[in-house]
DNA sequence: CACTTCTGTATG
DNA sequence: CCGGTATGGTGG
DNA sequence: GGGGTTCTGGGG
């Protein structure tokens, strides 16, 4: 092979950053001709630390801050990495300060630093140096001068899909079985090991007691869409019956999902929240996601449990989904209002798609009085006649207008329609009892009196799937929870 | 908190506890009384409200030492403050400082919530001042990171159900004349109920156009007018001042130092061994 | 080429 | 005259 | 650096 100097690999993404990251001075960069590397690379634990010198370095993330503003001109992502020489060994109880470095990076942009969403990529730093702060071996990276970054996903082989700062990044082939093998070391170790040491987080039990900022580990078991800029988590960890609240910015926070465990780098408790459990982030905050297959997911996943769904918790306080939706329907992508409403009209994919799934709130039912949700459908004139003063439920169907509005609509002056008409069958089990004259079977009206107060309280609910039929959507599959 | 509000005290008995927050509680009892002020105890009306002034422009930013929001001042207030013959109090010169509120009153408004960001979809509560009085002796022992109260999550769920049932009031109060022999032409159309008025000839197509007329919303002209801040900003500082602050966005330049608190602060200056440079050496 | 540092000039 | 900006110098 | 911005004041 001819041994010429690494190729520089062109940016596979769209590079986040606009500046260069061309290797300049220190150390390493003084390949030979005929010498294939440019850069050596140490291990957390034998780097120097009296040298001086800029150094380069491979670790596996196991915490991070978000980038952050300093100050006018100043951003700082700082993060805790291990690696097979420096790494926390205890499973449970309290880890050792030491068994871990922290890297400090610096630049004068917001978009020069790493925006780590998972515990377990790897990240490599290039011109780094080592000191010792507060005991901890601390790399200093000034990304605004000569510095570099690069992250590797966990997942997947070559580094592929690595973000980076500059408009470039070098990588070097030795550098294939240099990742490679951290990669397998991390994988090993995120299984064995709960790599998140219980010193490193508090329980959520514990969170009103803090008297500063903390961090958790916990079970997303809800994300819910609080506005069109937020989502409100659903926090649970197993340390107490609470389920705790946290509002995620949809941008800042794109990657968190129900069932997801998660580290949040930096929650304070919220002590004006009176009504519900709140944690507040700050610019700083991160919410990272800790690998499924991980222990510590695992053990969290088991702790966390659900939160079941009952009609005392449905008090306005929490928002809360009323209905279930069949399995069958669980890979159907989302659609809004906007979607199935107003965007119908241009959008050739929604207008080749009948069926949706969608969520939204209940503003007013129609009818109005509930014993005329359900009519005596006659097949042939395709009407449903009202069952006032009849006797029997011959040929009994609900038909039901809901007016309903969801965040895409929120500020626009429409409510609209969704209809439960089960003529066809379509949503026939809904009210989780079947259509009957309601003038005369009291217990199934007083039983819908109740569905219909609830499904129109303040922050309930209806996750439902729909099928467009003649212009019109009609509710199927999804029935209420209770 | 409040000095002399006695926050932790809702007129009408709640289920729950208040926050401890004087602002948070007053906005409770707002959206509660459907943004009359009137209807809020005296207890509370008649309150001062000790605030630290986070920010004195572009915005006037204060807070009670946990959620920050927007105050507005009357051109009566103004002329009061400017008129001091002996210690004239420039608004622009509070930032840092603690301020008691005398006299005030929050009304419920709408706005473009896309544009101020002191707002919660489309809503927001204005707090004027009639009259107040700089605290210039006090320590500011408050919280350093207040919070924009509009962020919190339990006043935007308040918010939300405050315009669901404007909404829903709306919806009930709209008369509603289906005309079933005038053909549907989208499913749009078919599936619409606006709360537009129909008889106002308004068209049924409301997507893009954002509605915030509820009935508890004071329009333009019925709130209490206040001064511009940019005006006062001028008339204290001059127009050149205006400028120049202007100018300072377009090269950020250094924080502005609050005029209050620029004194006591030449005893530090051994730059501590920040390592934000990698060249630079000592450890610690 | 991008970054830092130094120097001189325009600007207010 | 101060400070920010533009320019040339530097290492890679 | 376990932190505090803002023409970015719902990534910062």
């Amino acid at each position: 092979m001819s041994s010429t100097a690494p190729a520089a690999v062109a940016a596979p993404k769209k590079a986040r950053a606009a500046k260069k990251a061309t290797p300049s001075k220190d150390a390493a960069p003084k390949a030979k001709r005929g010498e294939s590397q440019r850069y050596k690379y140490s291990e957390l634990n034998k780097a120097s630390l009296t040298s001086g010198e800029a150094q380069h370095i491979y670790g596996v993330i196991i915490d991070a801050t978000f980038p952050y503003k300093t100050n006018q001109d100043r951003y700082i992502c700082s993060l805790k990495i291990v690696d097979p020489s420096l790494y926390i060994k205890s499973q449970k109880g309290t880890g050792d300060s030491s068994d871990f470095a922290t890297v400090v990076l610096y630049a004068k942009r917001f978009e020069d630093l790493p925006i780590i969403t998972r515990l377990g990529d790897i990240i490599r730093v290039h011109r780094a140096t080592l000191r010792l702060y507060n005991g901890q071996r601390q790399f200093n990276a000034n990304i605004f001068y000569n510095s570099s970054w690069a992250v590797f996903p966990q997942e997947g082989a070559g580094h592929g899909g690595a973000s980076h700062s500059g408009k470039n990044y070098s990588f070097e082939k030795s550098e294939d079985a240099t990742l490679a093998n951290i990669r397998k070391w991390a994988q090993g170790y995120f299984q064995q090991y709960n790599v998140v040491s219980s010193d490193l987080y508090v329980p959520l039990a514990k969170a009103a007691g803090q008297k500063s900022d903390f961090d958790v580990v916990a079970k997303v078991n809800q994300v819910f869409e609080l506005d069109e800029y937020t989502n409100e988590l659903r926090l649970r960890d197993g340390s107490g019956a609470q389920t705790w609240n946290v509002l995620a910015l949809k941008l800042k926070f794109p990657n968190v999902h129900a069932g997801d465990v998660v580290r949040i780098r930096s929650a304070t408790y919220d002590e004006t929240s009176t009504q519900k459990k709140v944690l507040l982030l700050s610019h700083y905050s991160n919410i990272l996601t800790v690998p499924a297959n991980s222990k510590l997911a695992k053990e969290v996943k088991a702790k966390a449990g659900d939160e079941k769904l009952d009609k005392a918790a449905i008090n306005g306080v929490n928002a809360t989904v009323l209905t279930e939706v069949d399995k069958k329907h669980a890979g159907l992508p989302v659609h809004s209002l906007l979607d199935l409403f107003h965007n119908i009209e241009t959008d050739k994919e929604i207008q080749s798609k009948d069926t949706f799934r969608t969520q939204f709130y209940v503003t007013k039912i129609e009818s109005a009085d509930v014993k005329e949700w359900t009519k005596s459908y006659d097949k042939k004139t395709k009407k449903g006649a009202s069952f006032k003063g009849q006797k029997g439920n011959a040929n009994a169907i609900y038909q039901v207008q809901f007016l309903v509005k969801d965040v895409s609509t929120q500020f626009n002056s429409n409510t609209y329609k969704v209809l439960l008409y089960t003529h066809d069958g379509l949503g026939a089990n809904f009210f989780n009892t079947p259509a009957d004259n309601l003038y005369t079977n009291d217990k199934a009206a007083k039983k819908l009196q109740e569905y219909s107060g609830l499904l129109t309280k303040f922050n309930s609910w209806v996750d439902a799937v729909v099928e467009r039929r003649n212009g019109f959507y009609f509710i199927k599959d999804t029935k209420i929870a209770f | 908190m409040f000095a002399s509000v006695p926050a932790a005290k809702p007129a009408t008995a709640k289920k729950t506890a208040p926050p401890k927050s004087a602002f948070k509680t007053l906005i409770f009892e707002l959206l509660e009384n459907k943004g009359d002020f009137s209807k809020l105890s005296q207890s509370i009306r008649k309150s001062s409200l000790k605030c630290q002034v986070n920010q004195a422009f572009p915005k006037f930013l204060v807070s009670d030492g946990t959620y920050f929001l927007s105050a507005y001042f009357t051109k009566d207030c103004i002329r009061k403050c400017h008129a001091e013959k002996d210690r004239k109090v420039n608004i622009t010169d509070l930032q840092g400082g603690l301020i008691s509120i005398n006299k005030w009153e929050v009304e419920l408004i709408g706005v473009n919530s896309a544009e101020e960001f002191i707002s919660y979809q489309n809503v927001e509560m204005r707090l004027v001042v009639h009259e107040f009085k700089a605290l210039y002796g006090e320590q500011l022992k408050l919280r350093k990171f207040p919070a924009n109260l509009f962020r919190d999550d339990e006043v935007k769920a308040l918010i939300q159900h405050f315009i669901q049932e404007e909404r829903s009031a709306h919806l009930k109060g709209l008369k509603r004349d289906f005309d079933a022999s005038k053909p549907l032409l989208t499913l749009r159309e078919a599936n619409t109920v606006s709360l537009l008025d129909p008889s106002k000839g308004s068209k049924q197509s409301a997507d893009e156009e954002i509605f915030s007329a509820f009935t508890h919303l004071l329009p333009k002209n019925k709130q209490v007018e206040t001064v511009n801040l940019q005006e006062i900003y001028v008339a204290e500082k001059g127009p050149d001042a205006l400028r120049q602050f202007n100018i300072n966005f377009h090269f950020a330049q250094k924080k502005e130092v609050p005029c209050l608190e620029k004194k006591a602060r030449n005893l530090k200056h051994g730059r501590r061994a920040s390592h934000d440079d990698s060249r630079k050496q000592p450890a610690v």
